[in-house]
DNA sequence: CGCGACGTTGATTTGCCTCAACGATTGTGG
DNA sequence: CCACAATCGTTGAGGCAAATCAACGTCGCG
């Protein structure tokens, strides 16, 4: 039960024998975690990536004035990781805490080495993986630069719907890249303007 | 000669054999452009992957009020490419330009998956060069978000030194995410006040 | 040469931030 | 289980960074 959600996934994009799949569940450490703890904090080298099975992460920078600036929610099934440090091995930038209770897999760098040395065609979920992880940065970019925070809001609950009511305005407001006073009053002229949420 | 920027830029992540070279030799394909000429415009459907020799590529979206909205300069030993076309096969919603004349390597998408079967690999360098895509973006997602639009700009100067005069300063402005009038003012200001550039 | 794109400058406007105060929730120790 | 503290969300006043609009000089190009 705890790896169905992960060999679905992985099974859209490379259908998976039986072999396969019990390999994999053998190299994924499964980890619960409460509301608040921590996956990784700054400073810390990172060296594994992290599936959400249920719950909801949240990764954040602080910025030079001590704020958290929210990077990314993962909820289930998405992946999250500071793939700077794990990559170039540096300590990472960021923090990554459970914004509630949540259950995880975990898959280190060098269980994800050995996986494709063992079966290359698991190279093509990791590579897709990726190249989703860049369409979905891409987009959030354009959007930054282009659409106003009302739009950015709307836009985040339409991608989100889930995290709405399940993580806390300010970050929320951080997300989408404005203060909580400020998302508190925008959110009170839609509700006005529109009649709606 | 034209393929020995791309030969050594992989042989830094993966050693690479004579054959290999000759192998990737075999799949791509050169072209040069002219100042101004397109690789790909809103609405086709992409499917390559291009790699700078030469020159520089500049990639933009029409924004909703018909604004260019530079995403991505792309100078000699880049890589640029719409993953969102190629990965789900739809229209791309982003235009690729020559910003001076330049020289490419095209890689199709059935190339590099064959390339793939055939030396697995190679994988790992279209993994790692996923891996970095994702590491530079999130970074200027964050520098959107928490940085100053004169912290963006001396940040621009830092990491593209021979861009500064190769674009126009309006495509500049559009990549920091101001526009071109209070670039212009900005640019002054800190000319003045700080005596540099 | 003449036209259109580019860069500059200034006046005005606006989207969002900052700071401060306060009520509402949530968490915690006794 | 209550009391209190801490955090969170709301509201309002005032401020600033950057956008918008308009006018003008300049440059490259056909």
């Amino acid at each position: 039960m705890m790896f169905d959600k992960i060999l679905e996934k992985i099974s859209k994009i490379i259908p998976l024998s039986k072999e396969e799949k019990e390999y994999l569940k053998s190299i994924l450490k499964f980890k619960k975690l409460n509301k608040r703890e921590f996956l990784l904090k700054q400073g810390e080298i990172e060296d594994s990536y992290y599936f959400v099975i249920s719950g909801c992460l949240r990764s954040y920078i602080n910025d030079k004035k001590g704020m958290e600036q929210v990077l990314q929610f993962s909820s289930q099934g998405w992946w999250i990781a500071d793939n700077e440090s794990i990559l170039l091995g540096k300590p990472t930038k960021f923090n990554i805490v459970a914004a509630v209770d949540s259950e995880i897999l975990i898959l280190s760098k060098p269980a994800k080495e050995e996986s494709t040395k063992k079966f290359p065609k698991f190279a093509k979920y990791y590579n897709e993986s990726l190249e989703r992880s860049v369409i979905f940065l891409r987009n959030r970019l354009n959007e930054i630069l282009n659409s106003s925070a009302e739009e950015r809001y709307m836009d985040f609950c339409k991608k989100f719907p889930e995290l709405k009511n399940l993580v806390s305005q300010k970050h929320i407001a951080s997300y989408i890249g404005v203060t909580p006073e400020f998302f508190s009053a925008m959110k009170k002229k839609m509700k006005e303007e529109k009649r709606i949420l």
